[in-house]
DNA sequence: CATGAATGAGGTTTCATTCAT
DNA sequence: TATGAATGAAACCTCATTCAT
């Protein structure tokens, strides 16, 4: 099922000249910005085309349809967000919960609040039903390092991994969804790492099977 | 400013009748089976009629909008889960936390799960830019019956009671949210009420002042 | 041809009792308000009616169609002006030409600017096709009349009778028509009917075959 | 005030390239067509598309809405109308009032009869309410194009020269359109500009201030 | 007779996508 | 390869008219 869409959707040529890789991110940029301007509803692939700079003829020779486009934007960030994750996952191996949960969280966050915008934005496409396999995907893998990484704790162990991992993640998710999406004032989000550090600390500790 | 949104949202006529009050009721179940089956993409004016058994001119008649239409599904839902945590809220004042923690994520829980299809379908809806508002004041509701609960703890003080209050929501919605939206088995979705409980109650917690 | 369209637009019922002929008076000064206010384009029947205060229904009792209506108060409006003609001209048999041209042309000013906006409103309704032969009749029968009197002038005699009245006629419609399409400043309107004079006795006593 | 609406009634895009040229055209034109043969009523985007052999897409890419067309059809019009009374006046500076007349009688005729039925079917869209200050334009170019002459007249001087000039048109224009809208038959088209010489010139002779 | 909810054909307009240049 | 004019299906919405109450 998902294979016959997620072939719909790859972009249409792998970009190998440099001229190519300059179209397909100058779209990507260029979809972002009309988002976070005018928002899903007045997102037209000729508006998207227009404010990259080529013409509608050109999008469509590397990407097969409009959906292809929010799908390769949404793709991009989800990456990065899950990059950022593995990678701070990977790093604390083996170090007590209280390390873990504070470089995820910071990990997390940096990497939501980047562009506080663009994220902002994509709540939207994403809601795009056919990315929600997209978003499930990065859920996954998400949680899989959190798993990985929570199993090698120094100082807990736990019974239902899977569930751990599932709650941990969306503790993060939850609190900082909410404050980009209802626009929260700076000072929320300066306090939001402490607070999910709080957050989900105390309740891995809780879950601790030790 | 929101005002003008919400009047081009607003029901255009409150039936009275009793034939009109079918007529609105079976546009919105209509509106929500579609939502289920076919996503917001695929909801058409003229679909959701047919569904209900209407036509398209009755359907104007009561919602000037296809907006309308959305909004006035989101918001009855929105009611619902808001009317749940205000009456688990009311109930517990002066409660210890751990009572507080409980009913509150048992109401909240109750309210989301009523009707899982239900709720999975708007998150839809609320992606579609003018609901913000919408969902931004059921937050806002929330939060304040939260607070005037915690504020009344028999075992607690907190110093930051808006964002231990936000802070208290996110922790509940973002977790039922991502068992919702990633059609979470029911093996998890029994085991939420009792997460929510360790994720919440461990976090107020550890804000406590006194 | 006209006939057919005739009946259709004939009003469904002679109203004899006097609620009826409340009804239809109340209906042509409704949409002649409507007119006035929103123009042709947003004149629907059900606003008429709720402008009437009565029901949507009640119209149709009265009036087979939208038409119809519109044809009513063109009809009445029509009417009025030509009777005014009408009797100007039975009023000035055998006069000399100065004092016809006097009195009809004061006859025809006072009817079209009694309202004036009535009168701008109508010029709209009459655009709409099936009034052409309305109007072509009003026409006709105002040049009949101006005929009928011009015949009868104490010193003038006119080889082309036919062609005079449509002239005299027309230099009345030309410059009242375009005082009240564009809006004329009051200043311009007090001093129609002494330029209608000059124009019309002039051309009339130019083409005098005497 | 008139700029907004200007605004959304302008062409979409001025059309270069000569395939865009033609698409325009044919669009006038159809619309001119359909407008003599099924009256205002009837005319839809998709007929006037259909008829000019484009898709209704075509038609919107170079008008933003039916307005539009509408109102570059009566411009073109009016444009020819005014130019043509315009030239007129420009040859006859200096000239007696009797010339003057002649030349911009025959003008003003010439270029309402060279296509009878565009100028009748014009009067129709015309009456759409929009158009009113398109036609204010063209009449406040004629006056001016006429005042500018007759202040020149070498045998006259006139006292009040803007309401001569809107006298004079307006004497043109009345019976013109009379005939037009009358269907007259061609025996009193053909007498028209005669008619209107004794008509305009006595007046003017009347008004005459010397 | 009056009411006004219901109807649904039909109008306007948009926009993803193609393809001749 | 890039372009952007053309396409036309399909969306939204209105409103004249009917008919059950």
């Amino acid at each position: 099922m998902g294979h016959v869409i997620a072939k719909a959707l790859q972009p249409r040529k792998t970009p190998v000249q440099a001229r190519s890789l300059v179209t397909v991110d100058v779209v990507c940029e260029a979809t972002i910005q009309l988002l976070l301007s005018d928002g899903m509803r007045q997102l037209t692939t000729t508006r998207v085309a227009e404010r990259a700079g080529v013409s509608v003829g050109t999008l469509y020779q590397y990407y097969p349809n409009k959906q292809a486009v929010l799908y390769a934007v949404l793709q991009r960030h989800l990456n990065q967000v899950s990059e950022a994750v593995e990678a701070a996952c990977a790093g604390q191996c083996g170090k007590p919960l209280r390390e873990m949960v504070e470089v995820v969280v910071h990990g997390f966050v940096e990497a939501k609040t980047a562009r506080v915008d663009e994220s902002r934005a994509l709540y939207e496409v994403a809601a795009d039903l056919n990315a929600a396999e997209l978003v499930a995907d990065a859920g996954k893998r998400m949680r899989t390092a959190l798993a990985n990484m929570l199993v090698t704790a120094a100082d807990a162990r736990f019974v239902d991994l899977p569930m751990v991992s599932f709650m941990f993640l969306a503790a993060m998710v939850g609190p900082t969804r909410a404050m980009l999406e209802g626009a929260a004032p700076p000072r929320m989000l300066d306090a939001l790492p402490n607070q999910l550090n709080v957050l989900c600390l105390n309740y891995l500790q809780s879950m601790n099977g030790t």
